[in-house]
DNA sequence: ATCAAAATTGACTCATTAGTCAATATCAGT
DNA sequence: ACTGATATTGACTAATGAGTCAATTTTGAT
């Protein structure tokens, strides 16, 4: 078993480990994260650090699978609440409860994004391969049917040459490329929109009625 | 005068200095780029490089500065040369344009973008100041509005409760949003769209195309 | 209580890096 | 050629950080 040293420590010994560790990551990214840091602030030495995970890169490797599939559990868990039937209405809702889902779990959304955005050359390669075989693993397509459902989509009051697929692929840009412009906004600390969804929702409004009206009649 | 030790140097050599600290950090982001490397790649002595700039702080802040004024520049020159008189045709031209006036500039382009989206901590404050400085000083505002004319918005094509100030928020977001996308492409090589704008320009197209019947009518 | 195995420590190594400074080389004016 | 000023060097310092390991403590079985 990897890390069995690890793995066999009480449940919450090992759970504020990996906090303390997120947070630190999350702060300073990759290479700016001291072990030394971790380890004083976690309450451990840092041999024994080393004697559950061998590197720093194999902490950060074991760190971005766990948080992506917490993730991906909270993620899941809510998708099946969504109520409304319209494309447009749906994806707002989705973004609105999975940002409420998620608030608990800022450090762990912020370590996420930023793994995605700023990949770590040392461990880039790693890392790509462990997030193919996760979104794999837990369906990441299937996520991503739930959120743009095709069928919502009226067909009939497409505009000539509109097509479904473009739809998805402009919706899940506006979407995307908000979360990520408002994430940076959070880094920076100029606003957080886990605690008020509220200007995030309104832009992202604004946008989707724009799509809305862009694409049908 | 600011860094006259390294000012009075002959125009070739402060040039080939520039270039090969703007290729490192371009490179290797703020803080893994080395001041050895710096140096020894440019051949000078490391005392040398701290006695022009006194730190390695400032040496990122210069370039900031001169790689900042050198692209603004460029990107003037082009922007008269639009020909069209479309909203959304014009933005395309736009792009096209610049993308092609600063093909030469790839690292360049790539650094400055870097210094928007992760500002090292260590310089963010000054980075900030410098860049709200630079933007009054060349007339950011005159640019945006040669870019996103809002006289060029036909107002009474625009349906009920969209107003000039959404279109051109949309279309600067999506444009904005795009380039990101790509450059992130690019410094993963997985695309270089300064080569061949392309598959970037379709995707934009597209979406320009969606935004534009969005809005009117 | 004893003892072997496992857990844990923290001082140490080795590599790296920003920044310094005394020594040396170059140059300009006489 | 001489000299003072300026340009340039590169070995050195001090700090930091990943990873190691011999020594010590804890644990659990008998």
């Amino acid at each position: 078993m990897l890390y069995e040293a690890f793995e066999k420590q009480p449940q919450a010994k090992k759970e504020f480990i990996l906090q303390v560790a997120i947070e630190e990551f999350a702060k300073n990214g990759y290479e700016k994260t001291s072990t030394d840091v971790i380890t004083s602030r976690a309450g451990i030495s840092k041999g024994l650090l080393f004697h559950y995970f061998k590197s720093k890169k194999n902490l950060y490797l074991y760190l971005v699978s766990y948080v992506s599939e917490r993730l991906t559990e909270k993620t899941l868990a809510v998708i099946d609440h969504i109520q409304s039937n319209d494309f447009f209405e749906r994806i707002k809702e989705a973004v609105l409860l999975k940002q409420q889902a998620l608030s608990p779990y800022k450090q762990e959304a912020q370590f996420l994004m930023d793994v995605f955005l700023h990949p770590p050359k040392a461990v880039a390669a790693e890392i790509e391969e462990l997030l193919q075989q996760q979104s794999a693993e837990y369906g990441a397509e299937f996520i991503q049917n739930r959120l743009y459902p095709a069928e919502l989509i009226v067909e009939k009051k497409l505009r000539p040459g509109m097509t479904k697929e473009r739809v998805i692929q402009m919706t899940a840009f506006v979407v995307e490329q908000m979360s990520a412009k408002y994430q940076l906004l959070q880094q920076n600390k100029q606003y957080d929109f886990l605690e008020d969804p509220g200007l995030f929702m309104k832009e992202l409004g604004d946008y989707l009625e724009i799509v809305e009206h862009g694409v049908y009649e």
